[in-house]
RNA sequence: GCGGGGUUAGCUCAGUUGGUAGAGCAAUCGAUUUACACUCGAAAGGUCGGGGGUCCGAGUCCCUCACCCCGCACCA
């Protein structure tokens, strides 16, 4: 049997690439079902799952994904060539805010407002841009390797996934688990949105701490970073101990502060640290959430004075309608011409903004949905969500990789308050929550009836009206997009229906991500599965690190410009070069540097292999493969050691040690396949001195090589199984067959 | 402040239950037209952050100090 041309060159994966894909989704093999169903992979194997972290729909994979499909698709090539039924279910996530900021700012460019717009025009244009992402994700996880199964691609926002959240918001909201609430919440004034604490960065700024009374005859200096918040304060807060004691009680009436007047009340309370600042907190109720605590306690009102825009409301001549910033200098102005400002210090103090916006976030009172995470559950044994949340990973049954970050989601989830899902953007699932229009003529003309269905309908469906024609409109409000994520273990595989995908695929066996959405998304999947299903979502939790520059920057969505492109890089170097380069020296949890000598060093490897493979295709061409001529005691030796390695590896596979697999195949492959057996084949070839028990050994060393290296080099490996391919199936019946649904062990 | 992590060869990092310190890259010396747009061979390189403890034995377990990183909460 002729080697084909291409052999005689060195590899080259541009040329490869591509056309191997093709082959591998024409074989359908990525579909656990047509494994099945042409029988490389028996109906009652075990199942292995992952769904795929969708992407958000705002533009390009950087290397933090690429990183994520690397790791998933040597996983899933593993499992799939271990036999089991395997199953890797991609989609994309629309990433509500993400991508609504994203598009804004496209339009901004235009000079085109979203408002001007219209939420129906402005969505279409949202889900233009998404659809294009979309495009681009999905070409781009092609280019990867990555063997998933697109037959069942979902995306967070499509209409499956939208009864799967409007359900599970009905369920939620029957059991008392979501509630509409009226509480202080993280208004992002930039995105005119609420958002969730944990979408919050606090930035580290120099600001002063103004330290000053409210009045000349008022007892007791008040410190503060926000003078323009004062305008807004209801009372003073002291300990009830503390040295302020014997103003307990005392009231305030018409203070003249900086333009308007205010009725101070002086209050004790327990959660007042006497040592801190001067011993007293003065109180505005409605931004800050400690203060609308204390002064709910205290029966204090809690009027807001800064509005939606962060501009100063209902605060006298001076500061109405100004911004916060510009509110403040006036204050602090007039309390300096009043002499009531006692001390200004600089100090360092860190100021929440918008992970998305980059906006300040204000503390603001509104209406809004929440998760409550602490109330007790009858159908799920009466635990809290919080336990619901704690207890698996307490108890072993969704194990985190590395075991670390086990500690630190037990202390995120003892301080979890309760989650606020609603948002006031336009992208994403709508609230299933109707209100009635504001008035109902009953169509049987009975004045009696007027008001009685004015009432609000939490529904997965659209509700009607009984008495009149106006009927329902539906809450303005999106959903925050990781209720839709937290679901996306099920939601992908048919829940709320009971589907066979659901059956033999959940819990999924493993979910691979980066560490930084432990909270966001892994802990609140958790949530949603336990307490909808009542059973975890995954076992397996495999958190890889951060990709970052050789300099140490971390290769982030938002430094968007800077990261280097995968595509790049494999246009570059090939592939396999890039996912060795990703795998060896990194382990889970840890950061990578990615280094493009590395990387070129890999596509050395790739290419070692393509002339390892030359030789031994060229040496072993006459041998029949039915028939291998036995093993001498040196060559058996070799094939002892290499079935010893093979044992090793498929543990330290199922123990997700793949950068110490990588690491060991590669070097097994080059120093003692490449440096050893095949050097000492060549003598023994020439001098005609046991040359078939050699050639043997070359060709079963390689074959089985092939197999072991193809999770992390599919390409490379699959091109060179393609031309040994008919060798082994002569005689056999054609059809596709490929590398990827080899077993490792032959049966 | 609370929590987590790191410190091992020039660089990037492995090091599984404690048993003589490893890999890749870089650098050094030598060989070679070869399955190899190179590759092979050889040698070199580390008081495993400092100090203390447990142990026959510690990179690994315990205590302590130093420096660095990352979360979370932020305090009026």
């Amino acid at each position: 049997m002729e080697l084909p041309e291409k052999l005689l060159k060195p590899y080259n994966p541009k040329e490869t690439e591509e056309r191997i894909y093709k082959l591998w989704e024409d074989s359908g093999f990525f579909n656990p079902d047509v494994c099945v169903k042409k029988g490389v992979t028996k109906e009652n194997a075990e199942s292995f799952s992952i769904v795929l972290p969708p992407p958000n729909v705002t533009g390009n994979l950087h290397t933090g994904h690429a990183l994520m499909l690397v790791i998933e698709d040597i996983m899933v090539r593993h499992a799939r060539m271990t036999g089991k039924k395997t199953l890797w279910l991609p989609g994309t996530d629309h990433a509500a805010i993400a991508t609504q900021a994203k598009v804004e700012k496209i339009l901004e460019k235009e000079g085109v407002r979203k408002n001007d717009l219209g939420r129906e025009e402005f969505l279409k244009r949202v889900e233009k841009f998404a659809k294009e992402s979309h495009d681009t994700i999905v070409n781009q996880c092609k280019k990867m390797g990555a063997s998933l199964d697109w037959s069942r691609e979902a995306f967070t926002l499509d209409e499956k996934r939208n009864l799967a959240v409007r359900t599970a918001f009905k369920q939620m909201y029957d059991d008392g688990l979501i509630y509409r609430g009226w509480k202080i919440i993280n208004w992002d004034p930039k995105g005119q949105t609420t958002i969730s604490d944990d979408e919050i960065i606090h930035e580290e700024r120099k600001t002063k701490l103004y330290t000053f009374r409210y009045s000349k005859d008022f007892p007791i200096p008040i410190s503060t970073t926000r003078p323009e918040t004062k305008l807004g304060d209801v009372g003073v807060a002291v300990h009830p101990e503390g040295k302020w004691k014997k103003y307990i009680g005392q009231l305030f009436s018409n203070i003249e502060f900086a333009g308007t007047k205010l009725i101070i009340k002086i209050v004790g309370d327990e959660e007042v640290d006497p040592e801190f600042g001067t011993g007293a907190v003065g109180l505005t109720p409605a931004h800050s959430l400690v203060d609308w605590e204390i002064a709910g306690r205290n029966s204090l009102p809690r009027h807001p004075i800064i509005n939606e825009f962060a501009k100063m409301v209902d605060t006298g001549h001076l500061t109405e309608g100004k911004k916060t910033t510009e509110a403040r200098e006036i204050v602090v102005n007039w309390l300096k011409e009043n002499n009531l400002m006692e001390k200004e210090e600089e100090i360092k103090q860190s100021i929440p903004t918008a992970e998305r916006t980059g906006g300040i976030v204000e503390s603001l009172p509104k209406l809004q949905w929440f998760v409550d995470v602490n109330r007790k559950i009858p159908s799920r044994g009466n635990k809290s969500l919080k336990e619901l949340m704690l207890e698996p990973v307490r108890e072993g049954k969704i194990k985190i990789l590395p075991e670390h970050f086990e500690k630190v989601y037990f202390n995120w989830i003892e301080n979890l308050r309760d989650w606020c899902i609603s948002r006031q953007i336009w992208y994403g699932h709508r609230i299933p929550v109707w209100y009635h229009e504001p008035i109902c003529i009953p169509k049987t003309g009975k004045e009696d009836l007027v008001g009685k269905c004015l009432e609000m309908i939490v529904s997965a469906e659209k509700p009607t009206c009984k008495y009149c024609d106006a009927g329902y409109i539906q809450d303005e409000d999106t959903l925050d997009t990781w209720f839709s994520s937290g679901l996306w273990t099920f939601s992908t595989l048919g829940w709320p229906n009971q589907t066979e995908d659901l059956k033999n695929y959940h819990p999924t066996s493993v979910l691979e991500t980066g560490h930084d959405i432990l909270f966001f998304w892994i802990a609140r999947m958790i949530l949603m599965s336990q307490y909808l299903l009542g059973e975890v979502p995954f076992h397996n939790v495999y958190l890889h690190g951060m990709v970052r520059t050789k300099d140490g920057k971390k290769m982030s969505k938002s430094l968007g410009e800077k990261a280097i492109d995968p595509l790049d890089i494999i246009a570059k170097y090939g592939n396999d070069a890039l996912r060795m380069a990703m795998i060896v020296g990194n382990t889970p949890g840890n950061d990578l540097k990615l280094d493009e000598n590395d990387i070129r060093g890999y596509g050395k490897f790739a290419n070692k292999i393509w002339n390892a493979a030359r030789f031994v295709l060229e040496q072993t061409k006459n041998l029949n493969i039915k028939n291998m001529p036995k093993l001498d005691k040196e060559d058996k030796k070799n094939d002892e050691e290499l079935q010893k390695i093979l044992a090793e590896v498929s543990k330290e596979m199922e123990e997700f040690k793949f950068s110490i697999v990588a690491e060991k195949l590669y070097h097994y492959f080059w120093h003692t396949f490449a440096d050893i057996i095949i050097e000492r084949s060549k003598k023994k070839i020439i001098e005609n001195n046991n040359a078939d028990s050699a050639r043997n050994l070359l060709l079963s060393h390689l074959t089985t090589l092939l197999k072991a290296l193809h999770p992390f080099i599919p390409f490379v490996t699959e091109e060179i199984w393609q031309i040994l391919l008919p060798r082994r199936k002569v005689g056999e019946p054609t059809g596709v067959s490929t590398l990827m649904v080899e077993k490792y062990l032959d049966d």
